[in-house]
DNA sequence: CTGAAAGCGCTTACAG
DNA sequence: CTGAAAGCGCTTACAG
């Protein structure tokens, strides 16, 4: 169908290895055959054919971006679309093309296989892992280079490109108290998830840096979709009401803006004003976050850029076999807005 | 590396033939071939190199998925990751795999002739085209099969799915007319969008069939995100304060949610009420248009469905090469709630 | 610097 | 039904 070296090469006047050592940029070819190879392959656009180089070479320049299962229902999540064009950018800026898995629940295993197995890409970016998702140690054993997006809690062979979500949290809430707020509520993200375990751990421990004890009323979890948020304010709310409980939290810190508007909406409903009756924080600072009502104080973390690193970090493992596991964290911003009010 | 076929043709004692008969479930091999094979493949999980299984068959099972330049900033839109979650959907289920790319400014010829040229996919999906890409030319010039989401407006070569953006348009402005809304205003799509185009002449032939003469100060221009709606809304409540003018409209469609979002705030903002001094309507009937204050009467697209319709189409056009373009309609609901009122 | 040739790991007529 | 062998279109030592 297209054409092949054979053909460049005959029409260049030169051998086929010639032509393959001109297209893939090679330093010791003459400038002689390299203008004449030039000259045929140009102006006809061509390009060699990817998979029988890829055999040939043993290197596809593909990696697979591989969104585990119990994850991809949150791709209604501005947050993988951002993840997404971060990692496509880079892959177009260094010659690579990425291929997408949206791992289902029957499938993962198979579908993990089948990559690991059959060659189909360099190395593997897995996003947003359970903290316990096997398809890791399937990862390490068959020794595919992959970084995840989202430390490892444990294994510190695992390459991964993350924010600090622990102190980050910490820090917010530290700003919360030093309002004045005093009971501080957190909807925090799935257990199962290292942002939400450490989003929640900094919670907890802003608050005992203040001599306070984290109040178990006082936390809800939410799977960092909107209607989590929803559902888990309202839960918040119905413990509050209950006999013997302390009242309404005058603060909570969600730990994602998409929990936040479904929070915001769970305080609407129920007639509560933010930030008056109560301030509210959010995390991730999506466009959206400005726009709330009221407008959201966040933490910001660079999402694109996150995936744009992840994929730089992937291509210095392919490329470098030897290289340790890189650990990079990325900084975050506090972002302060109306839903936090002055202070009490 | 990994093992080949050879050494599992020696360990389970047949030719590498018979093993590659059986892995390609091919019909014409004894069961006693096919066990013998199989009792050495399971434990191992073995997966054939796909990358010399494609050079060899001459198909990739690859299918590429393009959004191009002008789109990829939509692509904060939560309608690209349903649509994405159909196509790997299918892509799982029918044994392919998609390769992704978001095609940058200055790329996305470069992008389309190596994607075209090289054969790393067998196929591709080209997401929400302008109307007047210049790459479903080179697809078809190329003859690589291809389906387009969204219709071609001209070019009856291109196969694709779609929905009646025209007539569901039509409906849903012909429902605000029969509710008695009078002064129907809409904030479009971007022209030289296909799916902006038809709601628009929609819009308008709705306003004709009731004999009212579309009033371009009624017709303002997003891109349908949020942002473009608050913008536009903006614009439309500027005119209509405008000396000469004949006051704010008792009615918007507005041809995306997330548009609708957008307008929702800048009415507010206004202190507009909806629908009491102003309906609203939505397109898309996004997750999050059941929730918006007030709730979004909207046209219902699958998009999911979508998604999964066009890799379908794509396989069979792959597999047959013969096909005839296909042209495909998915149907629309119109879903009314509170944003339209009981009428006037 | 350059070319002839082996080889990447499969599939698939072809012959039996 | 099965195997030996050619061939897919490249890359890359190897020799010169």
């Amino acid at each position: 169908m297209s054409l092949r070296l054979e053909e460049i090469a005959q029409e260049a006047g030169v051998s086929r290895s010639t032509v393959s050592r001109v297209l893939n940029k090679e330093p010791h070819v003459s400038a002689r055959a390299r203008e004449r190879v030039l000259a045929v392959t140009q102006p006809l656009n061509f390009h060699p054919n990817a998979t029988a180089r890829s055999l040939a070479a043993g290197r596809t320049r593909n990696i697979g971006l591989v969104i585990p299962v119990a994850v991809s229902s949150l791709f209604t999540d501005p947050y993988f679309p951002l993840l997404i064009q971060g990692i496509t950018s880079a892959c177009n800026t260094h010659d690579y093309s990425v291929m997408l898995w949206l791992a289902d629940v029957e499938q993962e295993r198979q579908i993990i296989s089948k990559i690991t197995h059959s060659g189909m890409v360099d190395g593997v970016i897995v996003a947003s892992a359970l903290m316990d998702d096997p398809m890791v140690q399937v990862l390490l054993e068959d020794h595919i280079p992959f970084v995840q997006v989202g430390r490892h809690p444990t294994d510190e062979r695992v390459s991964y490109v993350d924010v600090d979500n622990y102190n980050s949290a910490k820090e917010v809430v530290g700003y919360l108290l030093r309002l004045g707020y005093r009971r501080v509520a957190t909807i925090a993200g799935p257990h199962n998830m290292i942002a939400g375990h450490d989003r929640r751990r900094g919670y907890q421990d802003a608050l005992r840096a203040r001599g306070m004890i984290p109040d178990p009323a006082l936390i809800a979890e939410g799977d960092f979709l909107e209607d989590g948020g929803f559902v888990a304010m309202q839960q918040l709310l119905a413990r509050a009401r209950q006999p013997g409980a302390n009242g309404l939290p005058d603060a909570v810190f969600v730990a994602s803006d998409m929990m936040a508007t479904g929070a915001l909406r769970a305080l609407r409903d129920a007639g509560i004003r933010v930030p008056g009756d109560m301030a509210v924080v959010g995390y991730d600072d999506m466009p959206f976050a400005a726009r709330t009502e009221p407008p959201l104080t966040t933490v910001r973390q660079p999402i694109h850029r996150a995936g744009a690193v992840a994929a730089e970090t992937l291509f210095e493992l392919i490329e470098n076999p030897n290289t340790p596991p890189r650990r990079i964290i990325l900084p975050t911003e506090l972002v302060i807005r109306a839903s936090t009010g002055p202070g009490v």
